[in-house]
DNA sequence: CAACTAATGTACCGACCGATACAGAATTAC
DNA sequence: GTAATTCTGTATCGGTCGGTACATTAGTTG
């Protein structure tokens, strides 16, 4: 049965993606209602805004949504244990990289970005997602330094949050460097660099003097 | 010779204290002229607020250049040429990392935070001055990786944009492991994990499996 | 056909935005 | 003293903010 009522005259879905877009440049208080009408489907008016969305806010957890759903994905693989822990890690790092390089998008990630939107009380709820996500990555790293550990592959001495703070930090912070336009390749060689740090927390990886 | 006219009845200084800490904590657009004559010495009006500051954007500038002159300065050490590379870079995110966690003012740097403050076009010139001193702090970076390898401290095949993106990266992510109110001990002890990065690009550090 | 449903266009709401006009008050300069 | 200077308080500016009332239009249902 298809649906009653007058039809929409703009394509709800596309319009969820406008307002992504806006969103993830700009941020949630930055991104006027006049902006995000004024990008769907050439101009819609404020009822039917409203009328479709409910209101500026609920717009911008269903973009949350989204995005979780679509370009966050990328950091999926820490929770797939099918994977070798660095492997994962590295992964996650080389596919957030390229998807906030990408064309056709703003640059950076939304979520990292997304710490500054909203800082009042009063809209705290707003940014709930976004924080919930950060923590949820976080959480990712740490098991995936757990997992080298209990495999053997890092020093049993590592203390996981330590060494997981560096992938994460490393990684909210690649959303400032996509910002300024520091170029993919210097990030991509930015990546194998700290991927090092890993390798150093080794306990096959010999420190010291060279052996004689 | 003293100055003429009517004296003022709030302290500028302490005034633009205020409104420092307010930009620091919401950004340039989310802070309103509301919140900020009400944060200064228990309110003001706003021909006082204009008399003395001129414009919303310019005690933005003001309270940016304070911050560059203050808080920012944890990161100076990176041009000290007396200090050895890498403990510059390691005393740069140590300083900055518990600057950013102290009390009294908000958590995170203004700087890296700032990345989200006025990206409309019309606003450029607003965060122009914070997105110049991330391109200054990066160059910093990239010089003390540079003297590394000049002073044979690190592999000569190194390139020093990669390593420095690490720490360049690292650093900006700190604000929003800040904001995310991960604990100081942690960051702190990756900080440590993340000079590891450094010492596996030292050519004095073996790689590959144990000499047998 | 009429009844129902849902989106549309116009016109508008109160609140807040950053910023000012104007007159009065407090101080210094002469 | 008077003039010059500068901040203060009140009251307000036009514009934009997020959000709605209301009648109309386009579609499905019976």
């Amino acid at each position: 049965m298809a649906v009653m009522g007058r039809p929409r005259t703009f394509d709800r879905d596309k319009a969820v993606d406008e307002a992504l877009h806006l969103f993830w440049q700009n941020g949630f208080e930055a991104t006027s209602l006049n902006q995000l009408k004024a990008a769907m489907g050439g101009g819609i008016s404020a009822p039917s805004f409203y009328a479709a969305f409910g209101s500026k806010e609920a717009l911008f957890q269903e973009c949350v949504q989204r995005y979780l759903e679509t370009y966050a994905q990328v950091t999926e693989c820490l929770w797939d244990t099918d994977i070798a822990p660095r492997d994962a890690i590295e992964t996650a790092l080389r596919q957030s990289a390229r998807m906030q390089y990408e064309r056709g998008h703003p640059r950076g990630c939304m979520v990292g970005l997304g710490v500054m939107s909203a800082r009042s009380e009063e809209h705290a709820s707003v940014s709930a997602a976004l924080t919930r996500s950060r923590s949820r990555t976080r959480k990712g790293f740490i098991a995936c330094v757990q997992r080298g550990i209990d495999r053997g592959e890092l020093d049993p001495g590592v203390a996981p949050e330590a060494l997981a703070a560096v992938f994460d930090a490393f990684l909210m912070g690649l959303s400032v460097l996509a910002r300024d336009r520091v170029r993919l390749g210097v990030v991509e060689a930015g990546i194998s660099q700290v991927m090092l740090a890993w390798d150093a927390a080794s306990p096959k990886h010999r420190r010291g003097p060279p052996c004689a």
